[in-house]
RNA sequence: GGUCCCAUCGUCUAGUGGUUUAGGACGCCGGCCUCUCACGCCGGUAACUCGGGUUCGAAUCCCGGUGGGAUCACCA
């Protein structure tokens, strides 16, 4: 069987958005789920867009993902020779040739055409003329006038064009560089990709790139066009949207496996399952099951699908994700023990990271004053200080935290005030963290561990002390 | 405007002529659990764009309307 080769090629003129990233995803996916190759290459051809920076942002964002291609990158401005060498067997076959007229000329022509009812197109004026090469000439591809193309496309099915719709288009300008379409298929032709997987905005570029190919005697390779990724108003995903780079859902707390699920099933299926790892999707993968509809993107799925993934994803290896954003906090966090059990108290209560490290403010305070002030009008009141002494006392005696000790400790104080289990939860909870929302109360005295218990403990009967009188 | 594509709950989707009183997920609304918040569990809300055919029978097939989108460069 034929290895399977595709191909990522962005345009490095700005930051990897959500779109991008969803039509990368699914080459590497295609390529990894067939054993076979996935190429990078950078459309860097429009010299006044394309910038290093961006070029770096690509990266940085695949990086995030996780996306790794097995070769290049390659840069299109590397290669002008190999498109030079393809531009002349064109012109030797006769399937192209030297035009002289003027964009204005071209213009005019266009005007007219369109004035007459028909499609606005070069006429072919120098079609048969034998023009040689001249300074300002281009080369324009010599196209079938008769007869129609078809895109056999395994996403949308057959797609049939009219071949009088097409003009001479434009292969190689004034200035000698080539154009997009010729460029394109050469590249793919050269480097043996025979998978194309795009967005659908390209599927009119087909027809023309299919003519391409067969003047070039080349083989097609397999055509998917996928649909849109929109926003909630059904328009074009943009900024007003909310985040469209990729690297900023990395920021916002998002895991890259989330990410690509989200992404992957926001048009592709595999039944009713929502929740894939990466592998089962590398497994599960197709192209067959590509809706052919555009998708609306979701951020509040995406997130609900990130709760997920951090729940699924074991402590230890959440550690190390995590820790950036406790850092950003400001945090004086390391990936030790405690912060194995931080993230096991908050990890089935965070839908994003930047959440979980919100939610973990309390365990790196040395003190968790001023409390929240309703928290503490409403639970620290006169009558609950001895309530907090008389836990600390039993906690203090207790050598191991484990929550069977804590229990018998906490009824001991039921006992002996009269006091529900809940009555005394809730001063406790705020006399620990500060406020009224947080883990089980028994795990967090576990993982804080006794020193920081006591201390919290005999602050807040102070507080109580100072205030109540 | 020409060409091309698309059309199931608010959103992502399952569904490929009868197994469907159209299933799942997110969201939303109830309830249970309970030391708070989550998690989990239970229940509810809500859809086949319209009109014609084909057929014993259409969400599923065909035609048309409508709506949405893409694209019409010496940009990529």
């Amino acid at each position: 069987m034929e290895t399977i080769i595709t191909r990522f090629p962005p345009s490095p003129t700005g930051y990897l958005h959500v779109g991008g990233a969803r039509t990368a995803l699914f080459n590497w996916l295609y390529a990894r789920k067939k054993n076979g190759k996935f190429i990078l290459r950078i459309e860097d051809t429009d010299n006044v867009r394309s910038t290093q920076a961006s070029v770096d942002a690509i990266f940085e964002a695949l990086d995030w993902l996780e996306l790794d291609w097995d070769e290049g990158p390659y840069f299109q401005t590397r290669r002008f020779d190999v498109y030079r060498e393809y531009l002349r067997r064109l012109l030797d076959s006769g399937d192209a040739y030297y035009c002289t007229c003027t964009p204005d000329e071209v213009e005019a022509m266009r005007r007219k055409a369109k004035a007459q009812g028909g499609k606005p197109k070069y006429d072919g004026r120098c079609r048969e003329r034998g023009l040689p090469r001249s300074d300002n000439a281009v080369i324009r591809f010599k196209a079938p006038l008769v007869g129609t193309t078809v895109v056999e496309d395994v996403i949308k099915g057959n797609i049939v064009f009219q071949n009088t719709e097409q003009d001479d288009f434009v292969v190689c300008r004034s200035d000698g560089t080539p154009t997009y379409n010729f460029v394109v298929v050469v590249d793919d032709i050269t480097m043996g990709i025979n998978t194309v997987i795009r967005g659908d905005d390209h599927v009119m570029n087909t027809p023309k790139q299919i003519l391409l190919y067969k003047a070039l005697k080349a083989p097609l390779p397999v055509f998917g066009h996928v649909p849109m990724v929109l926003g909630k108003d059904k328009t074009r995903l943009s900024k007003r949207h909310g985040a469209m780079s990729v690297t900023a859902y990395r920021d916002m707390g998002y895991l890259p496996d989330a990410f690509i699920n989200y992404l992957v099933r926001l048009g592709w299926s595999h039944g009713d399952q929502e929740f894939f790892t990466r592998q089962e999707l590398v497994e599960k993968f197709n192209l067959e099951n590509i809706g052919k509809s555009a998708g609306v993107f979701d951020p509040d799925k995406l997130t609900a699908l990130n709760a997920d993934h951090i729940r699924a994803t074991p402590v230890g290896q959440l550690a190390p994700r995590a820790l950036p954003f406790f850092k950003t906090m400001g945090y004086d966090a390391t990936d030790d023990d405690y912060l194995a059990g931080v993230i096991g108290t908050l990890h089935t209560r965070s839908k994003t990271l930047v959440e979980m490290a919100e939610g973990a403010h309390f365990y790196y305070r040395e003190d968790v004053r001023p409390y929240d002030e309703k928290a503490a009008k409403k639970f620290l009141k006169p009558e609950t200080a001895r309530v907090l002494t008389q836990l600390a006392e039993q906690l203090d005696a207790l050598d191991n935290l484990a929550q069977k000790n804590q229990e018998a400790a906490f009824k001991k104080v039921m006992e002996s005030t009269g006091l529900g289990f809940g009555k005394i939860a809730q001063p406790v909870r705020v006399a620990l963290t500060g406020t009224t929302v947080s883990p089980g109360i028994f795990e967090v005295i576990e993982v804080l561990g006794k020193s920081r218990v006591l201390a919290r403990l005999r602050a807040a009967v102070e507080f109580i002390e100072s205030t109540g009188a």
